[in-house]
DNA sequence: TTCTTTTTAATTGTCGACAATTTTATTGAA
DNA sequence: TTCAATAAAATTGTCGACAATTAAAAAGAA
């Protein structure tokens, strides 16, 4: 599967700027460029082999992604990432997601269904293997939620999580390898709301959603807490 | 009241990309710049007097908004509005301020409540003067919106309602002038959202304000297959 | 030494020019 | 006339250069 699930579909032709923009955003999500670090454009520049024209450009799609904070005349910086911020993007996501998966459970084909349902099945066999943690499992969550929110057949609200709201999601999840941390009861939620899905369940489907992605905020927000607490 | 309600708050030096951004925004959602019409590069650096440099950049971050569709080596269109774009923009309306109408009857100040509620009564008095059209009702019912958003105090929840969505909405506005269809049924909405919020019933304020944007969902929905059907 | 002022360096903002690609117009053949 | 192939024009993509502003370093005063 590709880094980025959500590519935008256009053709082979890619501009310069494009690419340049795709390769500084995954370099930022994994950490690669360090949050809070400065981005200087004749750096960027030399390290892509590009001009200063394109990278601009690119930069400029990252500060409308917020992936970097830019100030006239002094320069962009990465994004540095707060523990309010975090539980803010878990309210977005349970309300955008539980939509989400209400419209699933109206809008998905059974292929499509069959689909989560066999995903479903391979985590838990990778889940077995390895106990419950590492990479895939915390990549595999979130494969499960985007192919909900694509089964809501909602164009706007595919483009504003997948698009705007996911990258930074990854980006806590390298930065602080805060996932994986409940991975049984996890997988049970997951179960739960594919069967309100397959059951045409809306209402159930949304409620569902929003209690397993409020659980997941509960949780970090305590582990949160008590990393807090250890540091004082 | 500024023609943007939610203005970044950077300083007062601002770029020539980032004003001439600005410019083109507010034409591309009055309609001065048409949907669906083609974006020169030349012809708009000549219109604004500026170089193709600062203007690509402008250029992009209206694409990363979604006002505007680009194509590699072909050029850029102001987007297209369809129902069913619209229709979607409605459930991830109902979902995100949904959430911020619970938020912000947690999070509101005394003083915030308060002022919401002397905006409803400005709009009472005005909605009487002018029977319940026209366009204080128009921009106004956004305020009244756009202040609830603010008061969830969720940042993100913020900046991707008031930032990548109100704009959409004001240029369907602008459009459609699809509107004030229903003033008296959505001054009382208003009021009793407001009501919940003042007693910090978060879940009735959630309820309501889904309720309330469902509505004009319906309604939106039911106006434009009436005109559809005129035109068979 | 420490703080202020001045000077230097680096970075950002803007512009015009050229190459690559696409669109439009023209020409020619069926 | 209509369609295809070619030529011309326009537009986009990229680059390097220069001006404006800011950050860093050096010099000087307390």
């Amino acid at each position: 599967m590709s880094d980025v699930p959500y590519a935008y579909q256009e053709g082979e032709t890619r501009t310069l700027a494009d690419r340049v923009f795709e390769q500084i955003q995954t370099a930022i999500v994994k950490g690669d460029i360090p949050p809070g670090s400065k981005i200087t454009e004749p750096g960027l520049a030399k390290e892509y082999g590009i001009s200063r024209g394109p990278l601009r450009e690119a930069i400029r799609r990252l500060e409308g992604r917020r992936l970097i904070k830019r100030v006239p005349h002094v320069g962009a910086r990465v994004v540095s990432l707060s523990f309010e911020e975090l539980l803010d993007i878990y309210d977005v996501r349970e309300a955008m997601e539980g939509m989400a998966c209400r419209l699933a459970a109206r809008n998905m084909t059974e292929e499509e269904i069959q689909g989560l349902k066999e995903l479903l099945a391979r985590h838990e066999e990778a889940a077995e293997l390895q106990e419950g943690k590492g990479y895939f499992q915390k990549e595999g969550d979130l494969d499960f939620h985007f192919r909900i929110v694509l089964g809501s057949k909602n164009e706007k609200l595919t483009e504003l999580l997948c698009g705007e709201l996911y990258h930074l999601v990854r980006m806590y999840r390298y930065q602080f390898s805060t996932s994986g941390s409940r991975p049984k009861r996890a997988f049970e939620e997951h179960h739960r709301i594919v069967d309100a899905i397959e059951q045409r369940d809306e209402e159930l489907a949304e409620m569902l959603m929003r209690r397993h992605i409020s659980a997941s905020r509960k949780n970090v927000e305590q582990r949160l807490r008590e990393s807090q607490a250890e540091q004082l």
